[in-house]
DNA sequence: AATCTCACG
DNA sequence: ACGTACGTGAGATTA
């Protein structure tokens, strides 16, 4: 077989893969197309094998005159801001996997490809070109082959002159002499004026070249023939536009391109945060993948021992991992092993009956850890002694950057105890450089305990009380689907399906259409509720929507999340969010219903044990009292100082009237408004929540921020901040990086702005609620209290408490809550108590 | 797997 | 002019 020469028109490739991915970032920095790009290579090169492998780009001459020529190219896009830095990073990454990367000042991409496909071919080998540009078929031979890539980048397709000539008709060494005749009106080639596809091709079957039809253009006959004969010089020079070059002055080293050294790219790809692609190379590579961009000398894997263990035991800290199948341990110096069920694993670290013997002593030790909420569960669950968790690389990358995709531990280097030392002593330095050290030290790492605790705990749930109610909104459900088919009169449908209720509503009974999704027409509650006076159907529709989510979401689905021991054990994710938030999940229980009475009712199943009860504590206007803290206006800080409703405050404020005059629709509008302005304000997200024009809604904000003018301040700094160093902070140093405002998108700029404008209010909000976590759990454990936390839910906390320990608790509770901070304005928790949650409201 | 809808703060 | 309120998770349908 002969060798193969993979050459790949880089800015073709590239600019698809920005175009077909959507933006990603890793770090502030956007890597989709750097991704897209090398998944399509590597693929290319896994399939075909090739010896040799180039990429080339183009590299423009200072343009100093105007020519015919740089006038064309002004015709083209130029290239997206989120683009240009890929660029070189491809280029770096291409060079450290051993890749030739090639350019020519003065020369596109394509003339590259055309130059070197030549050389190979005469050097006796097989040229494979891989681009997106559908004008390189003009190079495709019996030795060169073109790969065209369809559908953004997913797809190549094989060109050969035989697939050439069905695409077009003529031959790949006629498509010049086409485009001459026919031109090309993405490339702003002008081609022969009413000369199209048809004609062109026709033209050069009978001779062969432009050149000979010019040749003969006095034998063709009627108005083509003065039109050809009129235009031969545009046409020569659209032929030269369209041709490739083939004989640019390159010298291309061979043994600089050899594809053999992927692997030493793997630094530049990790860099990059380019782990799957990473992985997967050293996986390919059949080595063990190789150590973190750090320098850090590991000696070899040992086998996991009694004697082995002990001796690491007497370390001062140990990285421990728990992989899927093993489990391994570091301590900077030597790495242990062991396969879980083996002889000597995770199950069998402490001698029965003496939790002191030689194995146990490795989790007395503080340990780091990968996600080490999930080490604890597992060693509690085996009756294990339970380490202290001295450092978790997983909440320090969530400290580093609350945004990435995912933080398993193979996202940040290799997968083992020895990955997460290598990942320890990196992130200490950026957390330094960064300014989230007590961030992490302080809130995320000891939150960590308490929420394994508070996991651990679970909420007792009476699975009576929730086939109750189940049963009861079953009976419901069965009685509206009747109705509705009823009251619609064509028959029975599936009410769940948007698109068969849509097509009911605005088809069969001709009801006016709202908003429209990518599929149809919205029927969304709001949407539905502007229709509840076209016809009868409607109310019982919105009825039965609620009540199947009532039933399915959180009667069923609830009930089988109930252990044996009768309580449900939610996940708490710390690492979920963009702002800081903690997420529930598995199931959600930050989001049981409780604004609609029929919801609410649910909440009668979530209970206190015997003899214990529910306290309950939640923040009275968190956000909106930190937005009067960070803005310092005069007014807000004046109606918090003051105890009063600050909702009917805003409206007084607004309108210039007394407080008292206040009416309750004024009052409502103004709680709009308040919630925008935490949301980021909008005219247009005001409008549509609050029914005003959005005239009105742009008229209400501005004469709240003349009222306000500190919060409009506020709201503008941090705009500018987020502009001005692409992030944005809470009153702790939590970092959200905001991308989006250098997005060349106005759409998406905007929503940077007003992720600018929340995220420092919602973020806050939520580093005060865990600080306060922390300092209730420990004033809980210190007091020697059995009460346990048990629940957070964004502003709230509840705790189940022995009925003996009630007054107390509540007290510790809403101190520790008021208090975890001092504001400029005063902290309010409202403490409730009750037998269940719904007592509690 | 993506989309729509809806539950919460 | 553009067209979304911020942050989540989950179930059902559809592709």
């Amino acid at each position: 077989m002969r060798d193969l020469f993979l050459i790949v028109d880089g800015n073709s490739l590239l600019h698809r893969a920005f175009h077909a991915l959507p933006l990603m970032d890793y770090e502030g920095h956007y890597t989709n197309a750097l991704h897209g790009f090398l998944n399509m290579l590597l693929r290319c090169m896994r399939e075909r094998k090739p010896r040799w492998c180039a990429v080339a780009f183009d590299e423009h001459a200072p343009t100093f005159r105007h020519t015919e020529y740089a006038e064309y190219k002004a015709g083209r896009a130029s290239t997206p801001e989120e683009l240009r830095p890929q660029f070189d990073s491809i280029k770096e990454i291409l060079s450290a996997m051993g890749l030739g990367v090639l350019s020519l000042t003065g020369y596109e991409a394509d003339d590259i490809l055309g130059t070197l496909s030549l050389q190979v071919r005469e050097k006796g080998a097989d040229a494979l070109l891989l681009t997106g540009d559908r004008d390189a078929l003009q190079l495709v031979d019996d030795e060169i082959t073109l790969l065209l890539t369809r559908k953004g980048i997913s797809e190549v397709e094989e060109c050969t002159p035989a697939r050439v000539k069905e695409l077009f008709g003529v031959t790949p060494a006629q498509i010049t002499d086409l485009k001459g005749l026919m031109g090309d009106s993405s490339d702003n080639i002008p081609g022969v004026p009413g000369v199209g596809e048809k004609t062109a091709v026709k033209l050069l079957d009978q001779y062969e070249t432009l050149e000979n039809v010019l040749a003969h253009g006095d034998e063709i006959k009627g108005k083509l023939g003065e039109k050809v004969r009129a235009n031969a010089d545009q046409a020569r020079f659209s032929k030269w536009l369209a041709t490739i070059k083939r004989d640019i002055p390159l010298t291309v080293r061979y043994d600089a391109c050899e594809a053999h050294h992927l692997r030493d790219g793997l630094p530049a790809l990790r860099k990059y945060g380019l782990m799957t692609i990473a992985n997967r190379i050293a996986q390919e590579e059949g080595e063990a993948p190789e150590a973190a961009p750090v320098a850090l000398k590991f000696s070899d894997w040992q086998e996991l021992t009694a004697a082995s263990a002990a001796a690491l035991s007497q370390k001062e800290k140990v990285a421990v991992y728990l992989g899927e199948e093993e489990i391994t341990l570091c301590d900077g110096q030597d790495r242990l092993k062991a396969q879980l069920g083996g002889q000597m694993d995770l199950f069998s670290m402490d001698t029965a009956g003496d939790p002191m013997g030689d194995c146990a002593p490795v989790w007395q030790r503080p340990v780091i850890t990968h996600d080490g909420k999930r080490l604890l569960h597992t060693l509690n669950d085996q009756g294990k002694p339970l380490p202290t968790i001295a450092y978790d690389t997983m909440l320090a990358a969530y400290a580093l950057n609350p945004q990435e995709k995912t933080y398993h531990l193979s996202a940040f280097g290799d997968a083992d105890a020895s990955g997460v030392w290598a990942l320890m002593t990196r992130q200490q330095e950026q957390m330094r450089q960064l300014g989230v050290e007590n961030l992490y030290h302080e809130i995320e790492l000891p939150l960590l305990n308490v929420l394994f605790d508070m996991e651990r705990e679970g909420f007792r749930v009476d699975t009576d009380v929730l086939r109750d109610i189940g049963d009861r909104l079953s009976a419901q459900e069965t009685a509206l689907r009747e109705e509705i088919y009823r009251l619609c009169g064509v028959g029975e449908f599936n009410i769940n399906s948007p698109k068969q209720l849509a097509d009911v509503l605005f088809g069969k009974l001709g009801l006016k259409t709202g908003r429209k999704t990518s599929k149809g027409y919205s029927t969304d509650a709001d949407t539905l509720e502007g229709l509840r006076e076209e016809h009868p159907v409607i109310g019982p529709i919105l009825e039965y929507r609620q009540v199947s989510k009532l039933h399915g979401t959180y009667i069923d689905a609830l009930i089988r999340k109930v252990g044996p021991d009768g309580r449900i054990h939610t996940f708490f994710d710390q690492t979920g969010t963009a702002t800081g938030r903690i997420s529930s999940a598995e199931p959600n229980l930050q989001n049981i219903p409780v604004r609609t009475e029929l919801g609410r009712e649910i909440r009668r199943a979530f209970v206190a044990a015997p003899g214990h009860v529910l306290v309950d504590a939640d923040y009275s206007q968190i956000e909106l009292r930190i937005l009067a803290h960070f803005s310092a206006d005069a007014a807000m800080v004046d109606a918090f100082r003051q105890g009063q409703d600050i909702h009917a405050r805003t409206a007084a404020e607004v309108a210039g009237i007394h407080i008292d005059e206040v009416t309750p629709q004024m009052r409502s509008h103004a709680k709009a408004v308040n919630f925008g302005l935490v949301y980021g304000i909008s005219d247009f997200g005001l409008a549509r929540n609050t029914g005003m024009t959005r005239k009105e809604a742009a008229a209400f904000i501005a004469r709240y921020f003349a009222a306000y003018p500190g919060v409009q301040k506020f709201m503008d700094e941090k705009k500018a901040e987020g502009y001005a160093n692409g992030e944005v902070r809470t009153l702790f140093g939590r970092v959200r990086r905001l991308p989006e405002l250098k997005s060349s998108n106005f759409n998406m700029r905007s929503f940077g702005e007003r992720a600018a404008m929340n995220t420092p209010v919602q973020g806050t909000a939520a580093d005060i609620i865990k600080l306060a976590m922390v300092r209730v759990h420990e004033a809980l454990k210190k007091g020697g209290y059995q009460s346990k936390l048990i629940l957070q839910v964004h502003d709230e906390l509840i705790i189940e408490a022995p009925e003996a320990e009630k007054d107390a608790v509540a007290a510790l509770l809403k101190d520790c809550m008021e208090h975890v901070i001092d504001l400029s304005v005063p902290l309010v928790a409202e403490v409730k108590m009750g037998n269940s949650w719904y007592e509690t409201k």
